[in-house]
DNA sequence: CAGTCCAAATTGGTATGACCAATTAGGTTA
DNA sequence: TAACCTAATTGGTCATACCAATTTGGACTG
């Protein structure tokens, strides 16, 4: 764990106590100065804290007090911090992240074979080749399919894609131990799905893809 | 125009200064102390401006100095940012933008089928209903299908979904104007298309959603 | 007793000025 | 020329103060 710098520190302590509950929605966080004094340290840094968690979009400070926002009203960095939770407060968060990052792909997918060049394509041909092999163990598959994903998504040329994937694979990062119990995909059935994309990257063709 | 904050107005400058390109990649931005003599701010004003460009994703800041990142390591932020723009450094990226949304209703649209209530269904059916209208201008049926779109992002229950949902939405509200053009929908071919999708979500049906 | 209104306390917004630690830049030396 | 060391620069934090907007609580009014 690398060290936190004062403002980072009080930002993930008021996440923190935000995403488990403790503030409820609307609630008035306590003031800059209690704060200060709560953490030790100087309005100032408060202040820095403060103006992070706005711009999270998890809460909503102004003259005469900050109050927590909805969770949907945030930034995709909440997932992050909800992942990094000891307790999931929603079970399903995981699953609907996998649904999301299927969908990410089909778009990437639909933007490379539109309008990729012929070497993205055979790059990510490329990548596609070791998904063949049945033989992989669940994990090290679905590390090679995130990759493929990512990878599809950078070669989409599509700005706001890369961002949101990106964003997405960054949160997802730190808690990838958490994410793959709930993976469905089995290696052994991939290989003709593999093929497919395989060959539909090779002609082209949006649908097979 | 409300009236903004002093480190609004810093941050909205120095944004606006690097999206047009006035600052490159891994440049240095000027000093927090030159800053805020170029503002005619103070120092704690033009960090506060800093953290926010941080967040956003457009700066890394660190003792010895910041430096500009990559737009594809930014947030979502950016794209209203870009929009904003007098001139569009890419032509293509509300073409870009499109292409993600109507990704992302397919996406919403299957958690829907599957997971929704009857409620938000019969819900959803009424939203439909006005699009099989085919005398509506292009305008106004392109906004009822936003609408659609946003509805059915945030019936959907998937934080994430909703959450890039709504801060796309967020980014293109304000620009609506210049987005209009680029969007190749005929209200006239729209019909059959509704039709379907009432008919698929009565029936849940995934594919012809 | 309920509702309105006004003043005081609270809270965020900004400003000065200062010191530390990490980084950078420049000159010095091997 | 390259490695090295020192001094200047820069971000990180702190203490303090004042202003403006909001909130709060009690007095006043119906």
């Amino acid at each position: 764990m690398e060290k936190l710098s004062k403002h980072e520190e009080i930002a993930a302590g008021l996440i923190k106590d935000i995403l488990s509950g403790r503030y409820r929605v609307g609630e008035r966080l306590p003031s800059e100065r209690d704060l200060a004094g709560r953490f030790d340290a100087n309005r100032g840094s408060v202040r820095e804290a403060m103006k992070k968690l706005e711009q999270i979009g998890l809460a909503d400070v102004q003259p005469g007090g900050a109050r927590v926002k909805n969770k949907e009203e945030a930034s995709l960095e909440v997932i992050g911090h909800l992942l990094a939770q000891d307790h999931l407060p929603d079970e399903s968060l995981i699953d609907q992240i996998l649904v999301v990052m299927s969908g990410l792909i089909a778009i990437a997918a639909f933007q490379v074979t539109t309008q990729g060049s012929e070497e993205t394509i055979s790059e990510l041909r490329e990548l596609v080749e070791p998904l063949k092999n049945k033989k992989l163990n669940r994990e090290s598959h679905t590390v090679a399919r995130l990759e493929l994903i990512s990878r599809f998504v950078q070669a989409s040329g599509n700005l706001p894609l890369q961002i949101i994937g990106r964003a997405l694979f960054q949160e997802m990062a730190p808690n990838l131990t958490k994410l793959l119990p709930h993976v469905k995909v089995d290696p052994k059935a991939y290989g003709p799905i593999a093929e497919q994309l395989d060959h539909g990257l090779e002609s082209r063709n949006t649908d097979s893809v």
